[in-house]
DNA sequence: TCCCCATTCATACTAAAGTATGATTTCGCT
DNA sequence: AGCGAAATCATACTTTAGTATGAATGGGGA
């Protein structure tokens, strides 16, 4: 968050020194308003497109995805009992997203692979996973994650 | 697509007016450049924070929302399938035993505390279950067997 | 009867899982 | 500016899982 402001102010000061610089060369030519409008607006386009990429970074697109439901099937509120479970237990996205690939049977060599981190990470999240879960073992853990509604 | 550009240009427009109407009113004015510099730098600044906003917009966060769509469960005959998918594997009573066992999360320690039989006999167990259903781990077992409909 | 096979047990080994502890980095929040 | 949570990596260790191999028993079918 600071980072930006002093970037951007970084930024401005430098659009302020242009300015100056531009006024002293211009202002000895006559009737060069035109140009010096034009760098102008150019330059605080740039700054300014800059600045709103910076802030418009976080916006979030919600994208619906359908997913059949058995009426046969105990009624549920899939999200709702998912995010109350995961606020109680505290599970991170990322130990969600372990969670399940230990729960499609993977390894932790093989999450590991997959996520493109090393099994040292794969081994800690899944122990904090344990601990969270109440559990000692993985398929233990698939096991009540099920129960919790937590993953399919 | 051709609306963002159309606007843009319909702002860039606008701003080019503007700058005309500026000039006009502050050449009569002289040594106002400060003014004008400052005016149109804010103008632009603004022009482009919207611009960067608009072509920013959609690099950005993904949220993936699952919309519950309902639909008849299709009517199931449990025992036949299970029986098919027992045949087809070869797996026997015991071991089937064992593997619900497992898929609830048991240790083989624990099964054969259960089953009052040596862990011995419970290893041998899972190591030809795992051959008759293909897999090399207990979690990838027990996924397989769900999706072949041997245990619940 | 004899053989097959399911079940049981065992030893010895390798591989994977899980625990404990600590360090680093990045990010958001106050 | 500092704090806490999340994520990452690491070392060292214990425990559990899984493999290979061999063997004993007992029931049921050819």
């Amino acid at each position: 968050m600071n980072k930006r402001f002093i970037i951007y102010g970084i930024l401005l000061a430098v659009a302020a020194v242009l300015l100056q610089v531009l006024q002293y060369k211009l202002v000895l030519v006559n009737h060069s308003l035109e140009l010096y409008g034009g760098i102008l607006a150019a330059i605080f386009t740039l700054v300014g497109i800059t600045a709103g990429k910076r802030f418009a970074g976080k916006k979030e697109i919600l994208i619906e995805k359908q997913v059949p439901v058995y009426i046969n099937a105990p009624a549920r509120h899939p999200f709702e009992l998912n995010d109350k479970a995961l606020e109680k237990t505290g599970i991170s996205k990322r130990e969600l997203e372990i969670l399940e690939l230990m729960a499609a049977g993977m390894s932790n060599q093989e999450i590991a692979d997959k996520l493109f981190v090393s099994i040292h990470t794969i081994k800690t999240h899944t122990s904090n996973l344990f601990l969270k879960l109440d559990v000692k073992r993985r398929t233990q853990a698939v096991t009540k994650a099920r129960a919790l509604q937590l993953i399919a």
